[in-house]
RNA sequence: CGGGAUGUGGCGCAGCUUGGUAGCGCACUUCGCUUGGGACGAAGGGGUCGCACGUUCGAAUCGUGUCAUCCCGACCA
């Protein structure tokens, strides 16, 4: 491709609206321009660096035994009805209506479609298994897009579906899947980590993710997602699912009498524990939640913090957030109290679930909110002052430092962006689906099915975070835009041009990608728009040419060899190979 | 959905307080000159100042509304 013809805009600055580096580079070095709020052109530089990230991802499907089809990006609400998810989805599904007023959906993801097919298509054990994936567009209306590619509206997405006789099979398919990704991922110049996570709206029971981690707390860092993993053995998971084993801490408390006291202005732990002068390992937290419009006690350690995505798991919720102080209000009336937040306790309230962290269950002679504004209860127990819920559970968040579940030894955390996610979805979708099999026994079943997800587009993405510098995009050979640009530093040298073009033409002829920087423009504005491309390789032709001599420069590396124009082409074709 | 901020040529911004018919840098066009890290000179083209209503002789500027965008929050009682 000749520079000049190129279809592409760098720009001198950043954009304004851009926050991480990603976002920054790919509009200035005019790979995307945005269209809407999370929605995204991508121009011809990265719908390159796309299909080569398309084109790893196919062959490892395909070497993995899965099948390339394509599924409607438009779906009628029916299979969503079918499936229950049409009134769960909530606001991220695009909804939409025809000219018939027939209620569809732009596609956030495939279950229902994918499942449709498989009843349809597969009758007997004998066809299993089946792994079928498509790479597509896809829409969810996030509540706030950003970060550019990172988290768009509309994104590229590979979502594969695998159909199985048994868990047996499903283990088997899972596996494949993990560690096709893993290859995946690895050819696409990207360290990942596979971490245990929540399973989310989408169902079923196990499944991990897989995260770019971006430790780099120094800038705007672009990774959504807290990491927790263990030093020694091979423990991580993602922060909405991670577990731990406590290190030990005060349980008890000073006080061996049970009374209220006043505690006035104690609205936090923090000051409650301060003006009594006690550990907040020794107060039991009170929270109210509402979950999918009920509302939940939730009671924690003083000094620990309440995981919402697993205390919503707690109650199969699909919706949680923090009661607001209109609620509390109402929820304190209703039993009789008036206390704001701050003050509440579990003892004597109505019509409200109450369920309790594993810390709390070792507490003794602790404080606690008794739902009275500016008092507490100190030197509270279990059963003899209130009633400890009968639901106790794991529902905190996991903190650094804790002990690993699995071998005791110490968990860090760090950031991470999820590029590729893999769940056992066992039955949900097929029972609900009626898609069913006939099994070895003569018996109808349904599917064991599993999903597995890579964000095409994030992963482009997520590339950039992991590979630039002051200058630039860096991007990892494999998913290049092109291997090398020639540039010509004078185009008004004869000399220059005649063998850039030479090596150009050469390159073309053994398959090289290869740009030639043929602009009238300035050295310093080729060499500028090199480095912020990123194009790995850089072939200048300076003044050395008179000595047969081109100056190879390695982008990641900044390494330059001087070396004839031969050795070049040569060291590139090997490149390749 | 709350809180904050911003909307002025393709990009980055000034002008707004104190109303008088729109400006700078980059980019673009033409010419000259220049060619190893975003040169220089000259001459050009391009903007209903987000949109609507209002105040006024007159609105980018003041007021009301609305839309869009960005950030923070969706948070520990």
């Amino acid at each position: 491709m000749r520079m000049s013809n190129l279809f592409v805009q760098t720009l001198r600055e950043f954009p304004s609206d851009a926050e991480v580096a990603s976002h920054k580079l790919l509009v200035r070095a005019g790979y995307i321009r945005k269209l809407a709020n999370g929605i995204y052109n991508y121009l011809p530089l990265m719908w390159r660096v796309l299909k080569k990230i398309e084109n790893i991802v196919r062959e490892e499907m395909d070497n993995a035994g899965a099948q390339e089809l394509l599924m409607p990006f438009v779906q009628p609400a029916e299979l969503w009805q079918e499936s229950g998810r049409w009134d769960v989805y909530g606001k991220e599904l695009m909804r939409l209506r025809d000219r018939h007023d027939r209620e569809m959906c732009l596609g956030p993801t495939h279950e229902e479609v994918i499942t449709s097919i498989g009843r349809e298509g597969i009758r007997s054990y004998k066809q299993l298994p089946v792994n079928l994936y498509q790479i597509q567009s896809k829409f969810r209306d996030e509540i706030r897009p950003r970060f550019g590619l990172l988290r768009g509206r509309e994104f590229i997405m590979k979502d594969a579906y695998s159909f199985d006789a048994n868990e047996e099979g499903l283990d088997k398919s899972y596996k494949i899947m993990a560690e096709a990704y893993k290859r995946i991922f690895e050819r696409c110049g990207l360290e990942t980590k596979m971490v245990q996570s929540d399973s989310g709206a989408i169902g079923g029971s196990v499944s991990h993710e897989f995260m770019v981690l971006v430790n780099d707390k120094s800038e705007n860092n672009a990774g959504e997602n807290d990491v927790f993993y263990c030093t020694k053995c091979s423990y991580s998971a993602n922060s909405n699912h991670a577990v731990s084993v406590l290190n030990e801490a005060v349980t008890t408390g000073k006080y061996e009498k049970a009374e209220i006291i006043d505690t006035p202005s104690t609205h936090s732990i923090e000051e409650l524990s301060e003006f009594l002068n006690v550990s907040s390992t020794i107060i039991c937290k009170s929270l109210i939640y509402v979950i999918d419009g009920k509302y939940v006690l939730a009671l924690i350690r003083g000094d620990r913090t309440v995981e919402e995505t697993k205390l919503m798991n707690a109650f199969c919720g699909n919706e949680i957030r923090i009661a607001s102080a209109g609620e509390i209000e109402e929820i304190m009336k209703e039993s009789g109290f008036n206390a704001v937040a701050g003050f509440i306790g579990p003892k004597g309230l109505k019509n409200i679930e109450i369920i309790a962290d594993e810390t709390v269950k070792d507490l003794k002679n602790f404080i606690i909110g008794c739902n009275q504004n500016d008092k507490h209860m100190v030197g509270a127990n279990w059963g003899v002052d209130v009633e400890l819920p009968d639901r106790i559970c794991d529902i905190r968040l996991v903190e650094e430092n804790d002990k690993c579940p699995e071998c005791g030894s110490s968990l860090k955390v760090t950031r991470g962006i999820e590029v590729g996610n893999i769940f056992k979805l066992g039955t949900k979708y097929s029972k609900a689906m009626n898609a069913t099999f006939t099994d070895k026994d003569g018996k109808e079943k349904p599917f064991i099915m599993g999903c597995y997800g890579i964000g095409i587009s994030r992963t482009a993405a997520a590339a950039v975070e992991r590979h630039h510098d002051e200058h630039g995009i860096i991007w990892p050979l494999t998913i290049a835009p092109y291997t090398v640009i020639v540039v010509p530093v004078s185009d008004q040298d004869v000399q220059q041009m005649e063998v850039a073009q030479e090596i150009y033409k050469k390159l073309q002829n053994k398959k090289v990608e290869v740009i030639l920087d043929d602009r009238a423009e300035r050295a310093g504005v080729k060499l500028k728009d090199a480095d912020l491309i990123g194009i790995p390789y850089r072939i200048t032709v300076g003044k050395t040419i008179k000595d047969n001599l081109i100056e190879f420069k390695t982008r990641a590396t900044g390494e330059i060899e001087l070396i004839t124009p031969e050795a070049a082409i040569e060291k590139l074709t090997e490149n390749i190979s």
